[in-house]
DNA sequence: ATGGCTATGTAGCATAGA
């Protein structure tokens, strides 16, 4: 099973790209985050067209996440269970024997912020529902935006953003929680090229100078994780016309 | 150098992203 994740910051500016990378890449499954679209604007029959069903939870301008695969997604979830949010920020389905949790984890904008507030607690709900989850099913994929660099090494300037928002202690430790649940960052299950990142700043050329993070993530369970054969970053797409400042992440197993 | 760029909603800028 081939598995993706992709923040696409804006489905409708993304979706030709969207549809050439599927037709390409031809993956069972992807999820996306910062679709920005309403659900009665989400290009549907579009994607139907290139093979996929969606299942998906957005609202206007912000946030906004959707699996597409190849088969229908079964036992759709919105959001995480018992966390009244009205930010979408979670869709959940089975997909070929895999329960799929596709997550846009708030940014936190800075630790002063009211929204870094928000982000742990978020987290912190996210993992504990995730906890429940796992119990639940026995395969599981947490793929998305987590808005965290896990470790320096997913990080082109450690020095800079030490303590910094997507590196602080208390974002790195709530993904361990995550870890520790029992799920494995699918990315480092193999050797990677050093400064292997999903995102870049639109601004200051960043993509071409490789100052960039890794906050991309596809975490897999146990059984998932043992079968893993490849993970890797699909950064060619940042060099696309129009670009998303994400770039594709990739499992498969 | 707290700038730089992109997208959205909405009609000249404000907000958010990371």
């Amino acid at each position: 099973m081939k598995l993706a994740a992709w923040n696409v910051n804006s489905l409708k500016v993304r979706l030709p790209q969207l549809l050439d990378w599927l037709a390409r890449e031809q993956p069972d499954a992807i999820c996306l985050q910062e679709t920005k679209l309403e659900d009665h604007k989400f290009p549907l029959r579009e994607i139907e067209n290139a093979g996929y069903r969606s299942v998906f939870c957005g609202q206007k301008t912000y946030n906004g996440v959707a699996i597409l695969a190849r088969e229908p997604p079964e036992t759709v979830e919105h959001g995480i269970g018992g966390f009244v949010d009205p930010q979408k920020r979670v869709i959940s389905a089975m997909v070929g024997g895999v329960r799929l949790v596709c997550a846009y984890v708030p940014n936190g904008q800075s630790l002063d912020s009211d929204k870094y507030r928000y982000k742990l607690d978020w987290l912190k709900a996210f993992s504990a529902w995730l906890e429940g989850e796992s119990k639940k099913f026995d395969r599981i994929a947490v793929l998305g935006d987590f808005n965290i660099a896990p470790e320096d090494r997913d990080v082109y300037d450690p020095k800079a953003w030490e303590g910094q928002v997507l590196c602080s202690p208390a974002e790195r430790a709530a993904f361990q929680g995550l870890i520790g649940i029992g799920f494995r960052d699918s990315f480092r299950l193999f050797e990677q090229p050093e400064k292997s990142f999903s995102w870049w700043d639109y601004r200051m050329n960043a993509f071409q100078r490789k100052m960039g993070l890794r906050i991309d993530h596809i975490l897999l369970s146990g059984d998932l994780a043992r079968d893993c054969k490849l993970s890797r970053i699909d950064i060619d797409m940042r060099r696309n016309e129009r670009p998303s400042d994400h770039a594709p992440v990739i499992a498969v197993f």
